[in-house]
DNA sequence: GTTAGCACTCGTATAAATCGAGTGCTAACC
DNA sequence: GGTTAGCACTCGATTTATACGAGTGCTAAC
């Protein structure tokens, strides 16, 4: 497992030394490094033309490559993997740097708001674009449930979950009904589901609906019919919040209009956003897609850098950030991997 | 009146009509219009020379000018405004057009969604930036609070207006109240508030804080602090939907990233927007700010225009598209005061 | 294994030349 | 008087030529 120089397929521990300051250094001002700049850089007394020898075989396995035949060499996608992987040092965070985040994410009451801040906390420190994916599924469990009836023959249904979110709808019914009719419907609604879990009690009245339809009277089946309404928009609920896409107009790898613009489409449009995150959510800890590896060519000069969050030991959601390719992972990983923990501790003293 | 070439400060009626000409083709395809092409478009039989001194007329009174000595002439904004106030021939929408604009507007319950898709129906029909200012003040009159204890001392505070707009807000007790006492306290506020409006409510709330605090009881006290705070979450909703911002990114004239970013953050600071729209509520019809008119420098190459809309023969908010000077006004403003129209009916039969 | 030397590549920067759309002006025309 | 043809001129955009330099690969010597 030690290594000499030019193994074929191996990494030699010296190239794979190149290989982190080269990148270090790339991510540090965005110019292929040349192997002048590069043999001042690594500490060991080496010639240019002796790090070109390493260069050359860097490139035969695919971790750097030049622009042009006579320009320094860039990482690939595969040279940044190896280099997260097992090169990277991450840096600690300062104590006041943590200590400053954590105020940023207080006394936030509702849970969405604190989901907001913590988008923009993501895009201010690392100064990417932030994300944060709406709580998935698990909105708690049913709490209570209210019937409010407006002009028209319309009703305002609200449903508060147990977290303390509230969702609310309007519903078109065929006649109007009384207060007291839609009352004592809620009131009903309230005995049967309160305490119980969401998805349970859309599968009930899902179920509801069609057994007991014969059973039942006009107005307590037109309340499973809002109910429904109000859980399902409670349960779907399907979004995340983006924060500093702006920022990703400073790096020049991008900055071509048209680039920029499929990606504002995409931050507007959300739903691919969404998806990739979803396959983070199984991750244990800090998930990275480089480049094309995330296999959305929407983000092929992109990384993404995501970490899950929860509430009790229960992953709920994913946050991360999205920059270029060329973003310092050694400082945007701690920082992501902290935020998360600060949004899941900050959601769990609610 | 009537007038031959040449008046001083008056604008012969030919050039005027020069005027319509150039600006018609420029916006049509952005590029500096030259004598020679206006002489073929103006109808006239004129030869460019002739045309040559019309325009330098034009130039002369600040309403062309030319980006360099030898290259044609382009609007000023003087010369837009004058083309919009008198020049220039709406185009009345097609019968089909309005059909299909209505439709994205309707059986769409809530006001805030409804409002949403005005935003994205103005950036769709024009292919600028709608932007939609939510109803301001006027949130309607206070229908019903209610009080939900959460844990740790918390309690989730939902007011719901005559609007069928729901408001909630979480806020921190210095001690817990059961489910008893809070219900009391809420009863107690909507004996008294129910149907009052949201203004006066609140500054019911807060002299009663002040003059009664001695002999309210505890709960009464804590009562009324909470309905001050989610009142003022009602009122305090300044927001606007801006949709189709990236369709600016297809404008050659806002074409650098930096100009683009200046933009994009405004549009996500929003508040400048805001003061902008708030400047617009008390005009009757479409009101129309060219480039410097504004006074914002953010917006020296764009143009806004706006309509108000309302519910009950009342305005009650502001909506309009943000785009180059160089817009299809012909086209643009009926599409907006058609939008106005059609939410303020979409409002009012809610 | 390392290194100096050298020919070579190729993007960038600079300068010169060319092109052409469009101008202002003048003098002739109706 | 307004209108027009003619002409010299301007100036951005495009092309071409040239030079520069950072960096490479390769070879041969250490």
């Amino acid at each position: 497992m030690t290594s000499t120089a030019g193994g074929d397929n191996q990494v030699s521990e010296r190239a794979q030394h190149f290989l982190k300051v080269l990148i270090e250094r790339y991510i540090r001002d965005g110019q292929p490094v040349g192997s002048r700049t590069l043999s001042k850089e690594t500490g060991l007394e080496l010639s240019p033309a002796t790090v070109r020898n390493v260069m050359a075989d860097l490139e035969e396995m695919g971790l750097v490559s030049s622009p042009h035949i006579s320009s320094g060499r860039v990482p690939t996608d595969l040279g940044y993997r190896l280099f997260i992987d097992s090169l990277l040092t991450v840096k600690r965070l300062a104590e006041q740097e943590v200590a400053a985040m954590r105020r940023q994410l207080n006394d936030l009451g509702d849970a969405s708001t604190l989901i907001e801040r913590a988008s923009q906390l993501l895009s201010g420190v690392t100064r990417l674009a932030g994300v944060v994916m709406m709580p998935r599924h698990e909105h708690g469990a049913f709490r209570q449930i209210e019937f409010l009836s407006l002009s028209g023959g319309r009703v305002l249904a609200i449903l508060v979950t147990s977290e303390g979110e509230v969702h609310n709808r309007v519903v078109n019914t065929d006649r109007s009904y009384l207060p007291a009719e839609l009352e004592q419907a809620a009131n009903c609604l309230n005995a049967m589901f309160t305490g119980q879990d969401l998805h349970a009690v859309r599968r009930r009245l899902v179920a509801d609906m069609k057994t007991t339809r014969e059973h039942m009277d006009r107005v307590m089946l037109q309340a499973v019919e809002m109910a429904q309404g109000v859980v399902e928009a409670a349960e779907g609920t399907d979004d995340c919040f983006i924060a500093g896409q702006t920022n990703l107009m400073e790096f020049n790898e991008l900055a071509s209009v048209e680039r920029l613009k499929q990606l504002f489409d995409a931050f507007t449009e959300k739903s691919q956003i969404l998806h990739l995150l979803d396959r983070c959510i199984a991750a244990e800890g800090v998930q990275i897609f480089v480049g094309e590896e995330s296999g959305y060519q929407l983000l092929d000069d992109c990384s993404l850098v995501t970490a899950p969050y929860g509430s009790d030991d229960q992953v709920i959601g994913v946050l991360g950030v999205i920059g270029p390719t060329r973003m310092n992972y050694p400082r945007v990983i701690p920082l992501v991997d902290m935020t998360a923990r600060l949004l899941t501790a900050a959601l769990k003293q609610q």
